[in-house]
DNA sequence: ACTAATGATTGTAC
DNA sequence: GTACAATCATTAGT
């Protein structure tokens, strides 16, 4: 870095003379004056490099010393850095002081709101089980996946923060090797010290740049990792088996009309503990429509393929009935444990009780005379069909073929264009006990 | 590896 | 917006 003053130096004194040949052949090279002019300088600087070797250093040492030690070097050092201040502001005033990044507090934000750039939480993996274990309820499917994922954002974790202190040290180490540079420069060069704060904070602006992007592919890294473990849409789980199994009492017991109300969504998601690990989007939402899926893939399936289902159909109808039974037992109000729901979700059928009884009687050969059913719980008109079943003393078997014809469903198919569903399956004629529920 | 079951998505109709 | 039907994609049983 002392080449500056030599190089100034030997500009003057040496010039051309050392080497004609070079000058020479400058000279010979095509072009006009102007041109010309140009290349002469650049032979010059060049010899000015190719003479920096040849001169001594205990030479050159001795004329930096002799300019530092002028009587006014301090003064002329002043002034030059007062026009060189001048000139500098009038050129990147304007480019000062810019608002701090929207984007970047978005990343920060995210990396703190995901655990990245957070504390520390705990043992990694131990936190994680815990923390799917609380937000899944009885979900110990999902914690298995909930600890891969809390490992792999641990890691995303531990690399953003060795890359983060990597790049500070970088920083910090650079910052004063450019500070010490300008410093010992600033004998030679007129550098004031405002000009070195100025340049660390470029060095800092260039650094939190790079920070910017590192976390930019962080939340980047995260985003794939959630999309991966999270998303149920990607990764599909089957509900456990309680959870199915509540799905289905409440399918079978409300066959006539298995369209549970958003409430009823809700209890059912609760009660099956499906719970979304999104804490961003409409949870309850979610939750609900994972329920709506279920009884939409069930309700569709089940009608294609009524055969395939009857054996399930008897098996939920017995639990639920057993249920009812051990309720009215009791004298309280007949609706079924597993269906508090029931009466909201039943307005929209197309189908009022009546109609099940008449299907009822002519299932079972005789006239149904058994329990008198609580008015138009429509739960309770299911339930109770397989009451009769039972009582009645059928075999598995014989219930089987019989008493689960789709008594909702048309030959049209579905469940809600079902103008007449009893006719389908029940001829017989019959007023129906109870015509409670004729509001749809 | 193959297949059935099953949760989710998509397109259509109302 | 919802339901249905078809389909996709994954899981689980063999």
């Amino acid at each position: 870095m002392d080449d500056q003053p030599r190089l100034m130096h030997s500009s003057h004194g040496v010039g051309m003379a050392g080497h004609p040949g070079l000058a020479q052949h400058m000279q010979d090279g095509t072009g006009g004056a102007d041109g010309e002019g140009r290349k002469q300088d650049i032979g010059d600087i060049l010899q000015q490099i190719m003479t920096i070797t040849d001169q001594s250093l205990d030479e050159a040492q001795a004329r930096k010393h002799a300019l530092n030690c002028h009587r006014m070097k301090p003064a002329l050092f002043n002034v030059l850095c007062e026009i060189k201040e001048k000139t500098v502001l009038s050129i990147r005033g304007a480019q000062e002081e810019e608002p701090p990044d929207a984007q970047l507090m978005r990343l920060d934000n995210m990396l703190l709101a995901e655990g990245v750039s957070g504390p520390e939480k705990g043992g990694g993996s131990a936190a994680a089980a815990a923390a799917a274990a609380a937000a899944g309820g009885g979900g110990s499917d999902n914690s298995v996946e909930h600890s891969d994922y809390r490992a792999k954002l641990s890691q995303i974790r531990k690399i953003y923060h060795t890359e983060l202190e990597k790049y500070e040290q970088a920083c910090n180490e650079f910052t004063t090797h450019v500070m010490n540079l300008l410093r010992e420069q600033s004998r030679t060069r007129p550098i004031s010290p405002k000009e070195i704060e100025r340049m660390v904070g470029i060095i800092h602006r260039k650094f939190s740049s790079i920070q910017m992007q590192l976390k930019q592919s962080t939340c980047e890294a995260v985003m794939i990792l959630r999309s991966r473990f999270l998303d149920a849409r990607r990764k599909r789980r089957n509900f456990n088996k309680q959870a199915t199994e509540i799905l289905n009492e409440y399918f079978y017991s409300h066959l006539s009309n298995p369209y549970p109300s958003e409430e009823a969504k809700e209890e059912l998601a609760k009660k099956c503990s499906i719970t979304v690990s999104q804490k961003l989007v409409d949870q309850r939402h979610l939750n609900n429509l994972k329920v709506s899926n279920w009884f939409g893939n069930k309700r569709i399936r089940y009608k294609k393929n009524i055969g395939k289902f009857q054996e399930e159909a008897n098996m939920y109808a017995a639990k639920t009935a057993v249920s009812a039974t051990n309720v009215s037992t009791h004298g309280s109000q007949a609706n079924s444990p597993s269906t508090p729901n029931s009466a909201g979700s039943a307005g929209s059928f197309n189908m009022n009780s009546g109609d099940l009884f008449m299907s009822v009687q002519s299932l079972n050969g005789d006239s149904y005379q058994g329990a008198q059913v609580g008015a138009n719980i429509q739960s309770q008109v299911d339930t109770l069909r397989h009451v009769i079943s039972q009582t009645g003393g059928y075999s598995e078997s014989l219930a089987a073929s019989q008493i689960y014809s789709p008594q909702g469903i048309n030959a049209n198919g579905g469940w809600q264009d079902a103008p007449t569903p009893s006719s389908v399956t029940s001829p017989t004629e019959g007023p129906g006990s109870v015509h409670s529920d004729t509001s749809n």
